[in-house]
RNA sequence: GGCGCUAUCGUCUAAGGGUUAGGACGAAGCCCUCUCAAGGCUUAAAUAGGGGUUCGAAUCCCCUUAGCGCUACCA
């Protein structure tokens, strides 16, 4: 039975890395019909913030793909005490005294790699209780093996067979002489009891499972299995942070940029991850039906964006693949809040009738509020009259051009056909080339010189409007002239 | 400093001993066309460097270089 977690720390809000693991998590728990656990792993009290949790839990729920069971570390601080002083019992732990103060100088940053502190290792156990009975601090250390030439090894799915000799590893703590556990012990016992048969995390972890294969022993478990995944960082090569590359390391960027859910997911998956095939743009069940972790990558992936643009083009492109995948029923359904939220109201049936014209122009959902702003507003936000002007030809072309289409489109059948019929027929009576009988009127009822397609635009706006869009237009035209003059 | 991981177009990647090193995004150009978009076609663009092994190396091994990670009583 495969059972995977997705364990973030709530001290920062969800960020683009954390919800690919939970995806490839998830993606891995669907693909072999296992469980996908969520384990908010909340030993660091200091650091938590019920912020972060929501954040976690915003940026989740967006992402449309759900767990099975849920746990929270806080809830089980007893059981990592009990496990810690099991292992100590077991005599692969001991107690270290030395104040942090006086550690903190001489350990990391500066020299030569730290492994334990001078003398805390061979403390006797009846020395050792004793000054724990007397209430003094301590940090209680796992007890790596330094006798012989110990080698730690595991097989990771993704970079392969890992090794690591215990002269290189630390002992590093189970228990903060504050009484709590450590990420280490409260991962590794949880993994354990909560049965997780494949530990799927970032490769910054690489490093620290050879502790982790030294905690399973000291719990008398078998370790999971392990897959470790490459790291998203930034152009600059730089793991990704907020404090140095903003607001694009969260998720909710990309959400409220206007993307679809199953697009970012898609984009996040192709980050060092590829089925094989030539398929980029692929659906969720698309990808559940091939993903394993054969098909992960090594290196790190960068995620491609700038100051200017937080938006990695290709993801940018995905989207709009999927937006083009929907049908105009359910880009429908996606764009009513959109154009909601903005404060515009429309009838469903009047977007309805918009989406299909917009559809292949939009690469977010925002873009609705762009492209097809002259659908809603009662009125066109003012435009250069010059706009109106055909090529090769002039203001007077341009008046004679939309007077005469004002007249065709009074009668004219208010469908593709017909109104195609009916101005380019006004065309060739007046002698001009369809595009400039076209290009004036898409002005006049666009407001502007690049617009969905002319005939379906006029149809879904209806005559009336088109008729005072015109007059409009050539209000403009003649009061430009006037001044010219 | 120690230990570990990694190295193919700008970016995401394919090619796990024999290919003109393939695809996608992005860029440029052409076609289509009522503008734009979509679509089609085309172009520019890569095996970090050096040694081996081999008839033959992007692919296997070593060294160098570079990047990243870990080296906390953070996760």
């Amino acid at each position: 039975m495969i059972r995977v977690r997705f364990a973030p720390s709530p001290t920062g809000y969800l960020h683009i890395g954390s919800a690919r693991t939970f995806i490839f998590n998830w993606l891995f728990a669907r693909r072999n019909q296992g469980t996908m656990i969520l384990r908010i792993d909340d030993t660091d009290v200091e650091r938590n913030t019920q912020a972060s949790l929501d954040s976690i839990f915003d940026g989740l729920k967006w992402l449309g793909l759900p767990w099975d069971e849920f746990y929270r570390q806080s809830d089980r601080t007893a059981l990592y005490t009990q496990a810690a002083w099991t292992i100590f019992e077991r005599g692969m732990a001991y107690r270290d005294f030395t104040p942090m103060t006086q550690i903190g100088e001489d350990k990391p940053g500066g020299g030569i790699g730290w492994l334990f502190n001078p003398g805390a290792r061979e403390l006797s156990r009846e020395e050792s209780d004793r000054r724990a009975a007397a209430g003094e601090p301590f940090v209680l250390r796992f007890l790596v093996p330094r006798d012989g030439e110990r080698e730690i090894r595991f097989r990771d799915l993704v970079y392969g067979d890992q090794s690591k000799s215990c002269a290189d590893i630390e002992d590093f703590a189970l228990l903060r002489s504050n009484g709590m556990a450590t990420y280490h012990l409260a991962s590794c016992f949880d993994d354990a009891d909560l049965r997780i048969s494949h530990i799927v995390r970032g490769q910054d972890h690489l490093p620290n499972t050879f502790k982790h294969v030294l905690i399973f022993e000291g719990l008398g478990t078998k370790s999971p299995k392990f897959a470790h995944l490459p790291l998203l960082i930034a152009p600059d090569g730089a793991k990704l942070s907020k404090r140095r590359h903003g607001p694009v390391v969260s998720v909710t960027t990309y959400r409220d940029a206007g993307f679809l859910p199953q697009a970012y997911v898609n984009f996040l998956c192709l980050l060092g991850w590829n089925p094989k095939d030539d398929r980029e743009k692929m659906l969720l069940q698309e990808i559940v039906d091939v993903f394993s972790f054969e098909g992960v990558n090594r290196p790190n992936a960068v995620v491609n964006f700038t100051e200017q643009d937080p938006i990695d083009p290709k993801a940018l492109w995905l989207n709009s693949q999927h937006i083009y995948a929907l049908s105009h029923e359910e880009l429908t359904d996606r764009l009513a809040p959109v154009v909601a939220a903005a404060g515009i109201q429309v009838e469903r049936a009047h977007l309805l009738r918009i989406t299909p014209l917009i559809q292949e122009r939009i690469k977010t959902l925002n873009d609705v509020l762009t492209v097809a702003d002259f659908f809603f507003a009662d009125e066109l936000t003012p435009y250069d009259p010059a706009e109106l002007i055909p090529k090769k030809g002039d203001a007077a072309m341009a008046l004679k051009v939309l007077e005469s289409a004002r007249k065709a489109l009074e009668t004219a059948g208010f469908s593709h056909d017909g109104l195609d019929g009916a101005l380019r027929a006004e065309a060739a009576t007046l002698g001009v080339k369809a595009g400039q009988m076209f290009q004036p009127v898409r002005v006049a009822v666009c407001g502007r010189m690049v617009a969905p397609p002319l005939f379906e635009t006029l149809e879904v706006l209806g005559r009336e409007t088109c008729l005072k869009r015109i007059d409009q237009a050539l209000e403009k035209l003649r009061s430009r002239q006037a001044s010219q003059v």
